[in-house]
DNA sequence: TGCGTTTCTGAACTATGTTGACTATACTGA
DNA sequence: TCAGTATAGTCAACATAGTTCAGAAACGCA
């Protein structure tokens, strides 16, 4: 039966070409650029055509923002081969701070636009199943926290979760903060992500001291 | 002639009418559920008659932001009592997050939607003329840092400018990312808060230890 | 060749911001 | 008091969206 399966490949083609389509038009103009119509001429086919193969505007969004996400793990692989623990923690900031500057649209896309584009990543119910690619990422960032603390290089107290939970909004307000309004900002990005990483450990590093109150 | 001055008022009245009912729906259900025929139907004037007062919906929305950075410095303004620069460094980074978490749509429309309607409190040409609002208010921890420098509560190398921007940034991230996904948070956010503000903190405390490089 | 299935499209529906021609009201000066 | 004018407000329309659905076209099979 070589037409079902051509028929299949067909189909398969079609939906990819539409969401090459959909790339283009949101890494260049943003995803509030993205309208069906505009999808359709450039694939050459109506709009109404581009419902056969996804739900809705937001579907397309959704599977885009899983595409994004593959593309920031692979971004962020490398840094997790560093075998320094404290280095591997600054490496992620770093790393990760990086992926937002020089892809902005992807980073909007996955972090600043819609709650549900993130659902697919980190579904709401099962609270860290770690078969979903979010929790699988997180981790990664997590498992570096309890790297440096076994190795010594920061407070072996403090729940790594809330560690990397802390270290990912922090870096995430810097990035976001740039993307919103840039020009409000003195300081270059990468310079307040370095000073950010370096305060962090150096603050993680230190025993405690008895100016410091309840580190929650 | 008291007829001028009446017209004047009423013009007045109505402008505020359309404002009351614009923050209505905004703090509602955000900006984006703001529709000028939405407005038309609140005050029972035609959506047409809305043009007469301004220019368009985005001038509306900047209006509705410079309200609420006036609602978030008078929120922030107990804590510039705080005597100890330590304790105002850390009562800033809390009530400022607080702020966000207790009124996440004025915090949205401020500093997650348009760039555009930052541009009044910051303007972009002139940077840091101290008349602008928002720089008024970032002087206000700008100082708080300076102050700490001063009383030795954090070490005194470091822009107070780049660490004003560093916490304001990583605070921003906590709210920012509990707005746009709280279900992917598995730590409170206040929490994370408490735990970011103390180990920046102590970050900053600490004398440069040879494990920390450039501190840029 | 004819029939049924699959695929696609045109036209429409709703909702949106925005505009410009028009109307009605209020005011002014004689 | 009244005619003329300025102001305020509205209606209907335009363009742009997402989305749907009835029907057309293409395709595959017998």
């Amino acid at each position: 039966m070589g037409i079902v399966e051509r028929k299949e490949r067909q189909r398969a083609e079609l939906r990819e070409q539409i969401l090459t389509a959909a790339r283009r038009i949101v890494l260049d103009e943003g995803f509030e650029a993205l309208t069906m119509r505009k999808i359709g001429d450039a694939i050459e086919y109506s709009p109404a055509t581009i419902y056969l193969y996804f739900e809705n505007r937001e579907a397309i969004g959704r599977q885009l923002c899983a595409e994004s996400f593959e593309h920031l793990i692979a971004y962020m692989t490398p840094v997790g081969q560093i075998a320094d623990p404290y280095e591997r923690l600054r490496g992620i900031g770093r790393c990760y701070t990086r992926f937002g500057f020089e892809n902005p649209e992807e980073y909007r896309l996955l972090f600043m636009t819609d709650p549900a584009f993130m659902e697919a990543l980190f579904p709401p119910d099962n609270t860290a199943d770690p078969k979903d690619p979010g929790e699988r990422a997180f981790q990664f960032v997590v498992d570096a926290f309890r790297a440096a603390q076994a190795a010594g290089a920061i407070r072996p107290d403090g729940d790594p979760v809330a560690l990397a939970e802390m270290v990912w909004t922090a870096c995430h307000g810097v990035v976001s903060m740039t993307l919103t309004c840039n020009h409000v900002l003195e300081t270059r990005p990468e310079a307040i992500v370095d000073m950010l990483c370096d305060t962090i450990l150096r603050g993680l590093a230190t025993p405690l001291t008895s100016t410091v109150r309840s580190a929650s």
